[in-house]
DNA sequence: ACCGAATACTTTGTATACACTTATTATGTT
DNA sequence: AACATAATAAGTGTATACAAAGTATTCGGT
């Protein structure tokens, strides 16, 4: 079984094609993202298509989808900015996270098959190994991506999947890279994460988005304290 | 008083911005929307430039924007052909829906201001007026649009708002086009739209979340009912 | 009738030129 | 010297043309 990492990159870089553009599009959103095009700077054109090593042409479409994917603000005649993400924002996607994601649950609670449950399984007892073996610090971060991430798969909801994975993940995953340093919470996620798969094995769709509902408000708040506090 | 249209508009078009570029966006998109070209139709490239009196740049542009807007689907060095919404297609958009407008219309309840509060049981006086005055089949449909606008846009969340309105609304919107002729439920709605109007001048979030995602169930409901049976 | 190769077509990528808008700098006036 | 205005530069937007790559179609041979 080749099991879900397959479908996770399916559904995050989305048949990253080969054109031209496309292969502008991916390499533009990763120096975003990353920072190396810091937030509000300003893309510009002639030096960007030099940077990339293509015209103009296949440089503007990749601003457009970015621009699309909101990672890049635009003013007609002044040209794209690279967002920022201030608190406000932040707070301001998760609220939406929170709305997608628990509906996600919910359709994932009353769709999954039971062998995208048991991967599930799987994907928790490898995260509270890790917990276990390495008081907690250890791959945190993927394993919550990962667990999210086949929850969100197993919604059956195509459109929904495409918000999360693309519309908001991009965004989020930015911030992230910003503010490197969050409290992770890594002990009350791995709770969090064991209520909240039982709920979806148990097939109870109404426990399943209330306990992801507070598991994102959670962070959200965390989010809130820390960043507050600086 | 200027009243609430005016916003709506803001919040519908986006800042319809005066390059050509900006303009056959919008064209395009309205023809796509109003079946001018028919769902799954190509779009050739030399002729839609034609057509809107406009060079290739400005008009793949135009595409990128729909691609992202999830109302062209692109594949590279095929071309890009209009969406086509199916039932199970519809069914998830609304399902999407429920969650977004669940979350706008508890943080409506909380954030919006009085006056805001005041607009929108005008709407709904209106809304009344016109279903006494005229057995209920005038005017439904807009004043249904200006309740459910008058909501997201008192939400507070700009990201929120914008997934509403430009991701969501243009799509089921060009779904109307193609299925006009739907139980519109008149009655019903303008019941739960009272119902919803006193969660939110109470500001009680939770219970207006409930009730707007019902709202919108019950609408999914009467579109499944109504294009199974065909 | 079926299969393969050649052809035509569409899209993509690139280059160049120019128009138009915005921003900057320089100039002139008060 | 401060301010306003005009000239200039830079950048974006648009148009056109052509080359390259992939796709679809047609035509011919078996």
């Amino acid at each position: 079984m080749r099991s879900h990492t397959d479908n996770l990159e399916i559904s995050l870089d989305m048949v990253e094609d080969k054109t031209l553009s496309g292969k502008t599009t991916a390499a533009l959103r990763e120096a975003i993202i990353q920072g190396e095009i810091a937030p509000g700077e300003k893309l510009n054109e002639p030096s960007l298509a030099q940077k990339f090593n293509v015209s103009r042409g296949p440089l503007r479409e990749a601003i457009r989808r970015l621009v699309g994917m909101r990672l890049v603000e635009h003013v007609p005649h002044v040209g794209a900015r690279v967002i920022t993400i201030d608190l406000p924002r932040i707070l301001e996607l998760y609220e939406v996270r929170e709305a997608l994601e628990g509906k996600a649950a919910a359709l994932a609670a009353k769709n999954m098959s039971d062998d995208e449950i048991a991967m599930l399984g799987n994907i928790l007892n490898l995260h509270r190994e890790h917990f276990e073996r390495s008081n907690g610090e250890y791959l945190q971060e993927q394993g919550d991506v990962d667990f999210h991430y086949q929850i969100i798969k197993g919604c059956g909801n195509r459109f929904l999947t495409h918000q999360l994975c693309n519309e908001l993940y991009h965004l989020i995953r930015m911030f992230r890279f910003q503010t490197s340093r969050l409290e992770s919470r890594p002990d009350k996620a791995l709770t969090e994460h064991t209520q909240l798969y039982y709920a979806i094995e148990q097939r109870d769709a109404e426990l399943a988005e209330i306990l992801i509902r507070r598991h994102i408000v959670r962070a959200k708040e965390s989010i809130k304290l820390t960043l507050s506090k600086t």
